[in-house]
DNA sequence: TCAATATTTCGATCATATTGGAAATATGGA
DNA sequence: TCCATATTTCCAATATGATCGAAATATTGA
């Protein structure tokens, strides 16, 4: 992963509002929530989270798919395992056996992603 | 974790230098890096490089102590790891034993903190 | 086609973060 | 004490992001 695309997942995580979308959403599993649940769940104007959704979407953190009228987001599993590989990349050195297990679960949460059965 | 803290944690990772600071730290283990070292490493101003140890250390993603005229830097990963947790809570549901195993595994992270043996 | 629901886009104001230069503080050695 | 090294603080210019109201677009059903 670039350093680049882990910074942009990384800012738009580090916002106390699209926080709170993501975890909603990691939490939902691969099918997703419709924006408009989101925002009464979360009780934010639905101007506000159209724009939050849509930085989430740009940094490749969730993505989204028409249900009818309504537009459902789901998290990007795969995405959010790069980023904390990313992060935790040669974790200690590489060495040591605390920090090393992290790279081979983070590589099974790739299985976690959306159309997957999770 | 608080909401809070995450956000903190996040929005300071959420930026190009910080990020290379960090990974660096996270490479280099518990022993930790002089701030001098971290400079000529990555090729940034001393107070540039200042401010955003000043930013990482307020997120509590690391932590700091005097050696001589230098201050070593090392990364906290007891705070990385509840970080992580907080961000992949009841990940899918809580169900799913493809997300379950990280749980566990972020709680042996914990054990990598400053002074074990790692 | 008309009305209702769902979501996004627009636009202005306001606040916050970043950058780089220069000076200040702190430690160790001669 | 004096100097060199290491790091932090101060400052001003610039840029970027957040918020909210209001309007616009898209889909469904009558």
């Amino acid at each position: 992963m670039e350093s680049t695309t882990a910074v942009n997942m990384l800012s738009a995580l580090g916002h106390e509002g699209r926080l709170a979308i993501f975890r909603l959403l990691v939490k939902a599993g691969p099918e997703g929530v419709a924006a408009g649940e989101i925002a009464r769940t979360l009780g934010v104007l639905p101007n506000s989270l159209s724009a939050n959704l849509n930085v989430l979407s740009h940094a490749g953190l969730i993505g989204s798919r028409r249900e009818g009228r309504s537009i459902i987001y789901a998290a990007d599993y795969g995405a959010m395992s790069g980023m904390l590989g990313f992060l935790m990349e040669d974790c200690c050195g590489g060495a040591p056996e605390i920090c090393a297990p992290l790279g081979s679960v983070l590589a099974r949460v790739n299985a976690c992603a959306p159309g997957a059965r999770c």
